[in-house]
Order: C-alpha cells, then sequence, then structure tokens
DNA sequence: TGGTTCATGTAGACACTGTCTAGTCAAGTG
DNA sequence: CACTTGACTAGACAGTGTCTACATGAACCA
C-alpha cells in the first residue's frame, strides 16, 4: 500500500525537526514539497499543534517498546545501563520525535488522553525496569527517586549530546557508547551502594 | 537610570519566554507593549536569533556566576548535592533563560565567540567543581566521566522538572528541595564508591 | 438507479509575522 | 554651519497558520 498523504506528512515533519527543529517548520512547504495545495494535511490534522501531539504520540509508544524490548546480544548485561544506553540510543536515532515529545508547549500531553496514556506507558516501563534493578524489597520512595535519577540521567545526557554542548566539552572520551557506558556504571555504583 | 529599550525588550522576551516559551514569542508584540514601533527592537538586536543569543549570553554568565558563588549558610555541605542544587534552582528561577541556553537552532554558540566564551567558562566551573569532588589525583577521563554524569544529572533534572512530566508521576515525593537532594546523594553515593 | 453522506482535496481571503528599505528627528562634532 | 550618528517611525513584501467556501469521487442506502 502506498504511503497516505497523513504518513507522508509526518515522516516530512520528523525529518525536518530532527534536522532544523521544530519552530521553523512550515505546513505549507510540506504541503508544497508533497505536491499537494496548502490545506490538504489540515484535513488530516486540525491544527499545527495537532501534527506536533501525533508526532509526540508515536514517539512514546516507540520508545516504550523500546525500553521493554527483549534483551539483545549485543546489549550491556547490566540492566540500568541497558536502560540508560536504549533512552539515549532512542533519542539520537528518532530525534525527530524526541524533540517534540518533550516540549510542552508543543504538545499538550494533559490535553490529550491517547497521548496522556501512552507517555504514561513509557514512564511505566522506566519504573518497571528500575524495580527489577532495585529488588522487589525496595520502598515505594526508593523506587521513585531512583526512577527519577535513572530518567534524569538518561533524558540530561541524552539531551546534551543532541543539542550539541556535551560533545565538544567532552573530548577524547566523545565515544558515544563508551561515554553512555561509563555514566551509566558511575550512577549505577550509586544504586547499588 | 531608566530601563533602555533594549533592557525592556529582553526583560518582556525572557518574561515571555518562561510563561509560554520561546516559539511564539513575537517582536512585533513585544514592541507594541512597550509602546514602541514594531521596528524599534531591530536596531538594537540585528535579527530575531541576535535576542536570543544575547539572552543566551546573560543566561550562560548568571549560570556560572551562580555555581561559582560562595557557600550559603542554607546550602547542602556535600559540593556535589550543592552543585546539583543551584544547577536546578537556576534553571528553576530563570526559565526564561534557560529555556534558550540549550537550543542550538535558537542561538548558535559556536557562530558568537562572546557567547561561546560565556558557555565555556560555565563549563570550566562545573569541572572545577567535579574536581573538588573527586580529588585532585583522579585521572581527566575520571573527571570527564563524572563531569559527565553530574552535567546530565542536573539539566535531565532540570528539563523534566520545567517541561512537566516529572512533577505529576513523581508524586509524594515532588517536593522539589527534597527530590533534588535525594537523587543527588543517590548519585553521590556512586561518586564516592 | 438515484440521492445523500463523507472523506479528501483545491482555492481565496485574512491577520499576523520577520525583514527590507526609506525617511524623520534630535544630539553631538568638526 | 554642514555633517554624522544613534534611535526611532512608517510602508511594503513574502511567508505563515487558519477560516471559509467549493469540487470531486467513492460508499452507502432506500
Amino acid at each position: 500500500m502506498a504511503e497516505s498523504l497523513k504518513e507522508k506528512v509526518i515522516r516530512a515533519a520528523v525529518d525536518y525537526i530532527a534536522e532544523s527543529g521544530p519552530d521553523s517548520l512550515s505546513f505549507r512547504q510540506i504541503a508544497a514539497n508533497a505536491g499537494v495545495s496548502h490545506q490538504a494535511p489540515y484535513h488530516h490534522f486540525g491544527d499545527r499543534d495537532a501534527i506536533f501531539t501525533e508526532i509526540a504520540f508515536i514517539g512514546f509508544r516507540t520508545l516504550s517498546a523500546d525500553l521493554a524490548a527483549p534483551v539483545r546480544r549485543d546489549e550491556d548485561p547490566d540492566p540500568s545501563i541497558r536502560l540508560l544506553e536504549r533512552y539515549v540510543n532512542f533519542a539520537l536515532a528518532n530525534t525527530g520525535y524526541f524533540r517534540v515529545m518533550f516540549r510542552s508547549d508543543l504538545c499538550k500531553i494533559g490535553e490529550s488522553p491517547d497521548l496522556q496514556k501512552t507517555a504514561d506507558s513509557a514512564f511505566d516501563t522506566l519504573v518497571g525496569t528500575v524495580q527489577t534493578i532495585v529488588g522487589v524489597s525496595a520502598s515505594v520512595d526508593d523506587i521513585r527517586v531512583v526512577a527519577t535519577t535513572m530518567w534524569s540521567v538518561a533524558h540530561g545526557l541524552a539531551t546534551l549530546l543532541i543539542d550539541g554542548p556535551l560533545e565538544s566539552k567532552i573530548g577524547t572520551l566523545s565515544d558515544r557508547k563508551k561515554l553512555i557506558r561509563a555514566v551509566g556504571s558511575q550512577v549505577l555504583n550509586g544504586l547499588t551502594a
């Protein structure tokens, strides 16, 4: 089946966002590139925000699936490092989605129940992984703190890698895979202490 | 001395960005609010990007000063928790600046030597603090990894707090000061292990 | 079969935006 | 005095999101 206009628009938008950010994204330009009138996309998305909501939705669904996927052979055996790696790799491989997912001005998570549910499920996957790390006997507060720590590290590392300032500062250690694992084992020390 | 138009424009822009993000910021609106023609601000800033560059510049200068400030009595005695607290507090108290500083599409750090220098100095302050934590005997690679970890945690925590999804997930622990210190001591475990 | 509905598209208009260009006006300077 | 300079106004332009009206063709049903 041929790609529908809706899919075409999303793909073009995500590609553009990964390249140049969401701000200068022009609906009309995308429509023109697709060889279609400037109003055609509006039949699939109510307004400009709706496309960002859709992009965030797909993004959270993909992230959730990535985090919950079965362990592959080439991944780190430690679950917390693996979690960090998967989160950062998702962000780097899906920058167009990632850039939108956490921009509260672009997609109002609270206003779309579907989006809210998908975002929650991604977070639940993360909490579930954390639970296997700290053990079932841990208190609710402990789990929350560990989950927040893990999420912060992963999100911060991903953001800093994507938005640039990190790579240029870190220098020789900028081999990403090595850097991610080094940071992961650093944090891991704290979790198991 | 009365506030100049340039200062007025920056303050209005930062206030707006903290409230609604940088995307929908309108130069013309700000000019109108200041009771001035739509072209007046352009006399102080070459184009739309120039104001973001200026905002980022002030932001990095402030962050650098905050991180390097002498220890106050009400702050945590542990230097790494204090670093985390200061970084996150800066982001929460200066959201308008923070939102711009790490948006590579808004302010091209590399294109402005002044901005580059200020951003570097903020990072150097961070690395300096890390050095006092891990000790002078640590290897360069170790310092880099620890600095990256600290920066990632701080940046991720700040971003997640500002952009929303964290507060609603963490629930009872959402008292920010407590949360920040809990995450800090979690990571601290890893650094000192 | 013929009429209706509906998804999917086109086209024109509107207000708003950043930016370009030209012009105004007062303060300072030789 | 003439001239420059800094700070501002004003008009025009193309590009944008959005509103509205209209076209078309497939699906559905009496």
